[in-house]
DNA sequence: CGTTCCCTTGACACCGATCAACTCTGGTGG
DNA sequence: CCACCAGAGTTGATCGGTGTCAAGGGAACG
């Protein structure tokens, strides 16, 4: 069932047997979400930690405007809110940016995790470091990249961080979600998206239809998006 | 020693003496930078890990073409590099930006933490949390606010952490970093910070002289800003 | 067959970048 | 003591990337 998260967590190894059928365990409560559902509040105190099974998910803040700031894209296998178990609220809010399936885990049970599955934690933490590494590099995107290259730079993360958990075949992907989506992650408007979008198509590194994204010149678009994938640390985890 | 980041701690309470003891233990390395050294580099394999005792630090990365975008303000009591005693490596470099000063503790002693003082681990992944909150606070600084609010909300920020270890006095607080630093970490140019410093002070909203900053008006820069503190979870841990 | 949502495109405006010059300060060495 | 220099801050003029506004098209759906 949480077959995405092991497929991550095995990228970096050191998981036993029995923590995976711990994770299985932790899994049984699965929920669905339709498209546009706001999964958690900012302010919220869960009960329950989730983590993504199928879909798309998003980290948002609005500003006063009513703006709205994607902070981080929650893919398959990825924890919207495993922070809560140490932080008394959600400082964020979580929307369901497809219909989405969430495994619904009680805090209290991850609260036992460090005493019975020391090795299993350690690879949730890594997890949630991978996440913090995630969003620098959107940091430097916003601040440092232009309209052109944060764009490639987000279609390169998302080709290696859906590759992980098996969502990519033949450098092709399911990008489903909207053009305005795109902008709020990028801190863009959605007509510039638009015109980015083009341009990539017009160079010949990306094609799209359907909502699908077929990459085709990898090197290209790495290039342009000036993308070291390092930061996702797909190596081996650091023996404890 | 290790007083600024007790202090932080204890605003969210659980901390036993015999944790502060550890802490106090932890910190008896301390070593000193000067400003402008680079201290950790990406891609190092550090075996210490790095608290920031005095002074202040900063994560940053470089893209291609030179430009710097820095991602977090280390000041005292924060850690530079709590995540490597979980990753493998750096995805970051982190530099002096004032002369520093750095309790260096060996990452292996970190590993045996959660073991021998589990209150004390979590308060760390407390403060690591708190970090990664911050950072997307700025993620929505560069992508969704102009650089009168993005700057406002910065030294509102920097206001509310800075007391929480006790450098603020008056609504007075010393910002030891060049206007290009502030620019590298808001993505702005010099320039820019520049012109834009200069209107908060036209607004009475703040003053800066031989780089102390006052805080004229609170209120007034926290409506620019839209800043509101709770991201910072200066509330008490949540039970576990 | 109208309505809604999303994508697409063009014209124009503006925020912040760029370039350049000047001031001020502290440090260094003759 | 003074000349020189480097680094930081300040200001003005101009440019360009991205936002804004507006209109139209296509697909899905009741």
């Amino acid at each position: 069932m949480c077959e995405p998260l092991i497929r991550k967590l095995e990228t970096v190894g050191g998981l036993s047997d029995a923590d995976k059928d711990t994770l299985d365990d932790l899994c049984r409560d699965v929920r669905e979400f339709g498209a546009r559902r706001n999964i958690i509040r900012e302010g919220d105190r869960p009960d329950y930690v989730h983590l993504v099974i199928s879909g798309w998910a998003a980290r948002y803040k609005l500003v006063r405007d009513g703006q709205r700031q994607i902070t981080a894209f929650l893919l398959p296998g990825d924890f919207c809110d495993l922070h809560i178990t140490v932080l008394g609220h959600m400082d964020h809010s979580i929307i369901a940016l497809t219909p989405v399936r969430l495994a619904c885990i009680p805090a209290k049970v991850m609260e036992q995790l460090p005493f019975e599955r020391p090795a299993l934690t350690r690879a949730l933490w890594w997890s949630t470091l991978v996440d913090e590494a995630v969003l620098r590099e959107w940091l430097v995107s916003a601040g440092r990249r232009n309209a052109h290259q944060a764009l490639a730079h987000l279609l390169c993360e998302l080709h290696t961080r859906l590759r992980r958990v098996g969502m990519v075949h033949d450098d092709r992907f399911e990008l489903p979600v909207t053009q305005e989506d795109l902008a709020d992650a990028l801190g863009m408007t959605p007509v510039h998206v638009n015109r980015m979008l083009k341009r990539l198509r017009k160079e010949q590194l990306i094609q799209i239809f359907d909502r699908k994204v077929t990459i085709l010149d990898s090197e290209g678009l790495c290039a342009v998006a000036g993308f070291d994938p390092s930061y996702l640390h797909a190596e081996a985890l650091r023996s404890s």
